[in-house]
RNA sequence: GGGCGAUUAGCUCAGCUGGCUAGAGCGCUUCAUUGACGUUGAAGAGGUCGGGGAUUCGAAUUCCUCAUCGCCCACCA
């Protein structure tokens, strides 16, 4: 025998990939239909994590699935530089030896991170191989990629062609602890308690001089008062509108600013006046562009006080700038209060730092415009989402969606292929050479925008970049993808931007379905954090349960963009079923010996062999279905029971007493291929273990068709089952371990005596012109358990539980079958379905109530 | 403030377009026992599907409403 006792996972896994990938398996065979994915690229210095082990198994089911369909599979692999992240990391690796990024220049620093994630190149690797993930590798692509790289450059110049990116003085979302902006959707914002400051900004009289009367004004940074140009009120403001056109003089400051009008202030919200901050806040930006004020800027790029604020605050901190302020507001009686308030502040979604809106020129990427046909190809569901709702999700974003700052100020990325004349600041030109520092043009100097682009950006380009556009076989072959399966939690960073993009520069949507899955959530149901200390390690479950049982352990009980708590008693049952095919496959190895042609002929003789084919006919079907639809455990569960019930429990048993060599090969072949998707390792190991065929490899072979045979024999079988259940039940009520049965003369009884002798256990069978002891009550066979009379009445008052069971079920179909509307309403087949069921519950009715009788007589 | 989702067995969760006595895994109870597997086998207990209402012959499933939890979005200074 080849196969040992129990499946140890860690001693073939590792082999088996090695197979797999040297022979070119996962390769895409260049012919059939195709079904196209690319993956989300990892972050190439990731380390592996449970949400790998989700993404991974849903993608590989369906890459293993549709291969053995004998499609042409595409899974495209790759890894994202990530940028931002990967350089947060390294800073943090950095802080370790006491050292920050303001110790290196911009070359050190990149050269630094590269060779870091060449470091940890390995550990991004295995995260696939463990995995199993039937990826193509030779199609393997990084973001940093030449191919990957020019893509950008070229959609970025199309951008700037068509006007569609553009350089703008804006507020950006900045972080003063990493240095860089963000876009809108990176900012994380929480509520917070804070407090509201009432300040008392004087208004100046006619002559210039100082008046009694003051505008009172609400705010939650007093700080930003020293970047005022102006303050706002409600063109239709009964009480502040005789102001407007007035000035104030601003408090701590030598600078008089106007009362305006403007229609974004809420006349119900604060003091009905609002203080005017262009350079440090969103909609005071807009308010000063519509009154064509100035900006001042008073907060730096550190988070400091500075730049025009007066000198006396420069460097202090913003916590240390608004003590001070309060402080010498109250001196000078214009504070007239202060209250609790909680509000909304954004935070880095890294380091957690106050997120400040800061002026700054960038490039943005004008999205309304390329939303538009994005929008379009949406409503006319030409992408469909699972869950659906996601759609809807999509286009109200699309909707709303701001201009993309696509500037980083980070080191670790693709440059920015833009150039500024060093004389003239409005001077930007096009240009790939970003190799250098500076370049001439028409004698003149030119220098490279220091900035990268955000990651996102060459990542939204990925599934036509992957796959070679604007030539190739690929492209023409893979674009769109057949589905782009991802997490929900970047739906909108990613999903829609790779829309936009896709639509925009190939004219075609990126891919035709998206499958969302949702977050892997601790245990207890919590998010996983590091503080929390609940992240789970799946090392440790792939080290004592192995890749098959964790990825069943995922996919068991998961729906499409539902966020599920990660259940290790899921992983178990992973393992155990791993363990229970590979004795499946042991045990027909004993029986059959090397005679794996027997798989060759399929003769189907016993009600057993028919009834199996049927039970694995379905599976075939129903799991496919379920994957076709993305519903995976769905799928999962019919490969479960199928093997595990229909195959090992009933089949397994009923053929050894009515041998049949070539049935027993052929349910092990079929048993393998459906769960394949599901265990790839235990089931190619097996697959390999039994030399199956010369060089054959399990990923490679193809999906089981389904195979004709007798449906009322496998009916027959049914009612042997049906028989055994109750004969086991009966006696196992009474305690008897080995029961003797006796029924009527009947064929299918009298033909499968063996079988029914075996499954339940029997002491003996005997025909007889009248049953006693316990009568069988749900086979239309008239069997029974034989046993004393006395013992009879100890099952009484099962008996009567019966009873009442089958009164309820009688009354129940007989109510639905007196309601005129039911039986004329409702479908002929359902009617006709209750009809019978009614019979056989009366049938079943009066067998037991006779069998009380004859107890009690 | 808006939008979305969840609420089903002790726990973690399925249940597609309304149609058998609502399912799974784990856990629990009882029993079996050593030749495929104790990572096993057999039998079983356990749920008025969050509350209320509506539509329908029929609702876990559709609609309304309330409650609780969660997520996303939003410029309320």
């Amino acid at each position: 025998m080849n196969l040992p006792k129990n499946y140890e996972p860690s001693q073939y896994e590792k082999d088996i990939y090695q197979l797999w990938e040297q022979s070119g398996a996962f390769e895409a065979k260049g012919k059939g239909e195709p079904f196209s994915m690319v993956m989300p690229p990892p972050n190439a210095n990731a380390n592996l994590h449970i949400g790998h082990a989700l993404m991974f198994s849903i993608q590989d089911v369906l890459a293993r699935y549709y291969r053995l369909q004998d499609r042409d599979v595409a899974w495209i692999p790759g890894a994202d530089h990530a940028g931002f992240e990967t350089q947060v990391v390294y800073e943090k690796h950095l802080a370790k030896e006491g050292k920050s990024r303001f110790d290196y220049s911009r070359q050190e620093l990149y050269d630094g991170i590269y060779s870091f994630v060449q470091d940890n190149k390995q550990g991004f690797y295995d995260i696939f191989r463990t995995l199993g993930s039937s990826c193509d590798w030779s199609k393997f692509a990084f973001t940093l990629d030449d191919k990957v790289v020019n893509t950008a450059y070229e959609t970025f110049k199309r951008l700037w062609n068509d006007g569609l990116v553009y350089r703008g003085e804006r507020l950006v979302n900045f972080c003063t602890f990493h240095g860089t902006a963000f876009a809108d959707i990176e900012v994380e914002y929480k509520d917070e308690p804070g407090k509201m400051y009432f300040i008392k900004f004087p208004l100046v009289s006619e002559g210039d001089d100082l008046s009694e009367d003051f505008v009172l004004i609400a705010t939650t940074r007093p700080e930003t008062m020293l970047g005022d140009v102006a303050v706002a009120v409600h063109p239709d403001d009964e009480s502040l509108k005789h102001l407007i056109g007035r000035q104030v003089a601003l408090p701590l400051t030598e600078r008089h600013i106007s009362i305006v009008a403007d229609e974004m202030v809420d006349t119900s919200f604060g003091t009905g006046a609002v203080k005017i901050t262009p350079a440090h806040d969103p909609n005071d930006f807009e308010v000063a562009r519509r009154h064509d004020l100035p900006l001042v800027q008073v907060i730096t790029e550190y988070g400091l006080l500075g730049l025009e604020a007066p000198a006396r605050y420069h460097d202090l901190t913003i916590d240390e700038g608004r003590k001070r302020i309060v402080d010498e507001l109250e001196e000078l009686g214009l504070l007239e209060k202060i209250e609790e308030h909680s509000h909304r502040v954004g935070h880095c979604y890294k380091c957690g730092t106050i997120i400040q809106p800061l002026v700054r020129d960038q490039w943005f990427i004008d999205m309304k415009t390329l939303a538009k046909p994005a929008i379009e190809a949406l409503r006319a569901d030409k992408v469909r989402f699972y869950p659906t709702a996601k759609r809807d999700q999509v286009i109200t974003y699309l909707e709303n969606v701001k201009d993309w700052n696509i500037s980083r100020q980070i080191v670790w990325g693709v440059s920015i292929p833009a150039f500024q004349n060093t004389e003239d600041i409005d001077d930007w030109i096009f240009d790939d050479r970003v190799d250098q520092e500076t370049i001439q043009v028409d004698g003149k100097t030119y220098r490279r925008d220091p900035d990268v682009f955000d990651t996102w950006f060459t990542s939204g380009q990925w599934p036509f970049v992957t796959t070679g556009y604007p030539k190739g076989d690929d492209f023409s072959k893979y674009y769109p993808n057949s589905v782009m399966e991802t997490g929900v939690d970047i739906l909108y960073q990613w999903v829609a931007r790779m829309i936009v993009l896709g639509i925009y520069v190939t004219g075609e949507i990126p891919f035709r379905d998206v499958y969302l899955h949702g977050m892997v959530r601790a245990e207890d149901g919590k998010k996983m954090s590091k503080s929390l200390g609940n992240v789970i390690d799946p090392n440790e479950i792939l080290a004592t349960h192995g890749s098959d049982a964790l990825r069943m352990g995922m996919l068991a009980g998961r729906s499409a963009g539902y966020s599920a708590a990660f259940a290790p008693s899921k992983v178990d049952a992973g393992r155990n079923f791993c363990n229970k095919v590979w004795n499946i496959a042991r045990y027909i190895e004993g029986v059959i010996g090397d005679d794996y042609h027997a798989r060759k002929s399929s003769k189907f003789v016993s009600l057993a062999d028919h009834w199996i084919v049927t039970r694995l006919n379905h599976a075939i079907e129903s799991v496919s279905n379920d994957i076709e639809g993305y519903m995976f455990a769905e799928a999962y569960e019919t490969v479960y029971h199928t093997i595990w019930d229909d195959f090992a429990g009933w089949y397994l048993e009923a053929n050894k007493v009515e041998p049949n060599y070539s049935v027993l090969a052929y349910g092990l072949e079929v048993i393998l291929k459906l769960a394949h998707p599901f265990m790839p390792f235990t089931t190619e190991t097996i697959w390999q273990t039994l030399k199956w065929e010369n060089d054959s490899m399990l990923a490679v072979a193809h999906w089981p068709k389904v195979l004709k045979c007798d449906a009322d024999r496998a009916d027959s079988f049914e009612d042997i089952k049906c028989i055994v259940s109750e004969v086991r039940a009966v006696a196992k009520n009474l305690g008897i371990s080995k029961p003797i049965l006796q029924y009527q003369a009947s064929d299918l009884i009298e033909s499968n005596l063996e079988q029914i002798k075996k499954l339940a256990n029997l002491e003996s069978a005997t025909v007889v012109g009248e049953i006693s002891g316990i009568r069988l009550s749900k086979t239309n066979q008239v069997a029974s358990v034989f046993v004393t009379e006395e013992v009879a009445k100890g099952y009484l008052g099962k008996l009567e539980q019966r009873q009442t069971e089958e009164v309820l079920s009688v009354e129940r179909l007989r109510a639905r079958l007196g309601n005129k509307s039911y039986v004329d309403n409702a479908p002929q087949a359902l009617v006709a379905e209750t009809k019978q069921q009614l019979t056989d519950a009366e049938r079943r009715l009066e067998q037991i109530t006779t069998e009380i009788d004859s107890f009690t007589a």
